[in-house]
DNA sequence: AGCACGCCGACT
DNA sequence: GTCGGCGTGCTC
């Protein structure tokens, strides 16, 4: 053993771009280990959780080295394929490895200091405080233990100098405190006290019983339970399942214990869903089915990537599910990504049932305690460790041992991408590099793959496999289009609603069919004016008008949450007549209501789902047709399958239309395909409204004729001429400041300085359609990379010059945004 | 990201 | 005169 001097470079859960190197004391020598937690300070005096991402015994020169303060793991929390996995998100996404150590660790795991304020109680010169300091000071002496966060919540003033200088008279004393947010969850069990632990000591007690039936029935059942006395082996029995056995109330137990014949103990247990472990044998496919898994398998033997293009209802899960079982027989783990809101209790249920308890579920919408659980169970095959993954986009980051093959389910999702905060990463393109890391397949699937995606497959860069038959033969529906102008024109629309649509939803009711009707956005109305002067009321921060809402009687910025109180007299010049102009989910929901009294109609959008069980709850109603008529945003195009839905609208299909963004007919194909696939059940043909006033679009004529392909080699024209992608990459740059002036200015520089190396790959400056967010002027600058450049080099150069002009007395404050692969 | 240090306006 | 606003720069 030598006793050389050891360093840890260490990953640190913020922007920065490098790594941090602390001393590991010798006591600590054995235990550290590449991929550990390890709590140190940085800065003056907080403490963070870190990740060793390098051992070394290099001293550092020129600055003294800290110690780290202690390790936190046993073994490794992350391996070291994760560690290569967040250096390619890091490199290619162009953020920092804390970044990615961010989104990828669930919080549980990352540990932060809190600053914990104690009163001195020898402190007698109460004198010498001032009126402010002694405000804080009588707080903290209510409470004798209390936090900076909660000090800043109760005083409005900036808290932290009157504690410091609290602090420097002596009337308090400071300390960090690491918080441990994840916490085992307990419950309580029951066991007999020794005096009891014996059968005939026990008859003699129930003897005793006789005015106790109560308690008689609890111990007989606690007996049953437990199988205790017997030859079995002996069941722990929680207090909750006994209770729930014999229908005796809590006050029966409590004699019990008082009594000394039972006692209770604490045990941690899991969270996470414990079904049955039932392993079934998938159902049988149908003959499209079967013979798209074949195609699968057999692409899969010359292709690590294979495109799934089934439409919708063709039963493409089926086909997972097999493709899943195939992986679990070779011991291998799957991974399955939905976008968020295609995680349903339908399809955890479905899977659940052929695969019992080997399928995790990692979700947002699950408590942070609960991912850390999957984290751990994943981690360490003692507790069970899952074979089957199903999750959302961060689940790319868990601690996959044996990786087999990943499933990518609407693989065309925009919600795949995040945007804010850094990384901006794909989870479908990143999932694709954690594969080949593993050496596993990747099933993409889609009724309307993305651009990128289909021209892959159809250059032979993955497999392609079509489904092209609906399931259990249920018939495409019938689309009809409405010309709103024409409509308009001869008086034949009521506000949003066309006669013809009127009468399709009447006609759906009469048959007691549900209706599913579109409206790309929510709120009531994006706008208030004024009929008399014209006002409208527009954000504080952003260039946004306010959009109203009704039931929450606010006015709300979407970009940053600003709101007013709805307003009724014109701020500007007092008149009454204020007018909405536009339509949300919330007035479409209103004046259905209307023409439709006897209906009961239900909104799903962001406002409505946004409790936990939320979107849950709309869509149990919807399903058990509590509900007749559903109007939402993008949320009801996504993967839901409903037994009894005849008519989809889409109530305006020009505002996805008209959209300034290149890929604005892709995604408006995309939606009113998915949208359409709601509509239809085996017998009935379903139909499609769509009201537009440019029914000679080539998007709805291609919608109509559901010409996938037809699409696509149009846009794909068009992308090839204007050098969009897939033909070349995009990265994006995003220059923010609180000058506009200076955001210009800084925006010209940049992109002179870029056009140096990449002339005409610079596009822009250009200002975005919302020019400020947050108080902050925006300028964007978009840089087109050839597919052949390296885009290692181009990314080092932009670097380089973002550095430059930040460099820059005048553009210190400008802050950059890079969105690699922007949407 | 935090947090300290440091430099200018509006209050006792 | 001080308090407290936030711009600037550093953290192993």
């Amino acid at each position: 053993m030598t006793s050389s001097p050891l360093f840890v470079d260490v990953i640190l859960p913020f922007p920065l771009p490098r790594l941090f190197t602390y001393a590991v004391p010798d006591q600590l020598a054995a235990d550290a280990q590449i991929g550990k937690r390890t709590v140190v300070q940085f800065g003056a005096k907080k403490y963070y959780t870190a990740i060793i991402k390098q051992l070394h015994d290099q001293k550092p020169q020129d600055y003294e080295v800290k110690e780290i303060i202690s390790i936190l793991d046993e073994h490794p929390v992350v391996s070291n394929e994760q560690l290569s996995f967040w250096e390619w998100v890091s490199d290619y996404y162009m953020c920092s490895l804390g970044e990615v150590m961010k989104a990828a660790l669930p919080a549980g795991l990352k540990l932060e200091s809190e600053t914990r304020i104690y009163i001195n109680h020898d402190f007698d010169n109460e004198a010498s405080l001032t009126d402010s300091e002694y405000v804080v000071f009588s707080l903290i002496q209510t409470k004798l233990e209390i936090t900076l966060s909660e000090i800043a919540a109760t005083t409005k003033k900036n808290c932290i100098t009157l504690v410091k200088s609290l602090y420097d008279k002596g009337a308090v004393y400071i300390e960090e405190k690491l918080k441990e947010s994840f916490k085992a969850k307990k419950e309580s069990f029951l066991k007999l006290t020794n005096q009891y632990n014996n059968e005939s000591e026990l008859n003699n007690f129930l003897d005793t019983l006789k005015r106790a039936p109560k308690q008689q029935v609890l111990i007989e059942h606690f007996i049953h339970l437990s199988g205790i006395f017997t030859a079995l082996p002996l069941n722990e029995v929680s207090k909750q399942t006994l209770l729930d056995s014999c229908e005796v109330t809590n006050s029966t137990l409590k004699s019990l214990i008082e009594k000394g014949v039972f006692e209770i103990y604490q045990k941690d247990i899991s969270r996470l869903a414990s079904g049955e472990d039932l392993f079934k044998e998938p159902t049988q496919l149908n003959a499209p089915q079967i013979q798209a898994l074949g195609e699968i398998t057999h692409s899969f033997k010359s292709k690590d990537i294979v495109l799934l293009h089934g439409i919708t209802s063709s039963g493409k899960t089926e086909i997972y599910i097999h493709l899943i079982n195939e992986q679990i027989k070779q011991g291998k783990q799957v991974l399955y990504i939905l976008p968020e809101i295609a995680i349903t209790a339908q399809i955890i249920n479905r899977l659940r049932n052929y695969f019992g308890n080997t399928v995790g579920i990692y979700h947002s919408k699950f408590s942070d305690n609960e991912r850390v659980e999957i984290w751990n169970n994943l981690n360490n095959s003692n507790l069970g460790g899952y074979n089957i993954i199903l999750g959302v986009r961060s689940s790319i980051y868990l601690p996959f041992k044996n990786l087999g093959l990943i499933i990518i389910d609407e693989e065309h999702e925009n919600s795949f991408k995040q945007y804010d905060p850094a990384p901006r990463y794909n989870a479908r393109d990143a999932a694709i590099v954690l594969a080949r890391l593993w050496n596993a397949k990747v099933l993409l699937g889609s009724a309307t793959p993305s651009y990128e995606t289909y021209f892959n497959a159809q250059n032979d860069k993955y497999g392609l496999v079509k489904l092209t038959e609906r399931y259990q033969g249920i018939e495409l529906p019938r689309t009809i289009i409405v010309n709103t102008l024409a409509a308009r024109k001869k008086g034949h629309m009521r506000s949003l609603f066309s006669n013809e649509l009127l009468q399709q939803i009447e006609i759906a009711l009469e048959s007691d069919k549900q209706v599913i009707l579109f409206q790309n956005r929510r709120g009531y109305a994006p706008f208030i004016e004024c009929q008399a002067c014209g006002w409208i009321p527009k954000c504080k921060h952003c260039d946004v008008t306010l959009t109203m809402h009704k039931y929450l009687n606010q006015m709300v910025c979407h970009y940053c949450g600003y709101a007013l109180p709805n307003q009724h007299t014109c701020k500007e010049c007092g008149s009454t007549d204020i007018q909405t102009v536009g339509y949300g989910t919330e007035k479409i929901e209103d004046e259905l209501q209307i023409f439709f009294p006897k209906a009961n109609i239900a909104r799903m959008d962001l406002d409505s789902t946004r409790s936990k069980h939320g979107y849950e709850n709309i869509i149990a109603d919807f399903e058990a047709h509590r509900v007749d008529i559903l109007v939402g945003t993008q949320m009801v195009t996504k993967g839901l399958d409903f037994e009894n839905v005849s008519l989809v609208g889409i109530l305006n299909a020009d505002n996805m239309l008209f959209f300034p963004d290149f890929r604005a007919y892709e995604r408006s194909f995309q939606l009113m395909s998915q949208v359409s696939g709601r509509a239809g059940r085996k017998g009935t043909q379903g139909l499609v409204v769509i009201q537009t006033s440019v029914p000679g679009n080539p998007v709805i004529q291609h919608v109509i004729k559901n010409s996938y392909e037809g699409m696509y080699i149009e846009q794909m024209a068009e992308r090839k001429e204007f050098n969009y992608p897939p033909f070349h990459r995009l990265i994006k740059i995003t220059l923010k400041h609180k000058e506009s002036n200076t955001c210009s200015e800084a925006a010209n520089t940049l992109a002179t300085l870029l056009k140096k190396q990449l002339n005409t790959r610079v596009l822009g400056p250009d200002m975005p359609v919302i020019g400020r967010i947050q108080n902050l002027f925006l300028k964007n600058i978009i840089i087109k990379v050839e597919k052949e450049i390296s885009i290692i080099k181009v990314k080092q150069f932009i670097n380089q010059q973002i550095t430059h002009l930040t460099n820059q007395p005048n553009f210190k404050n400008i802050h950059t945004v890079i969105d690699v692969d922007p949407l």
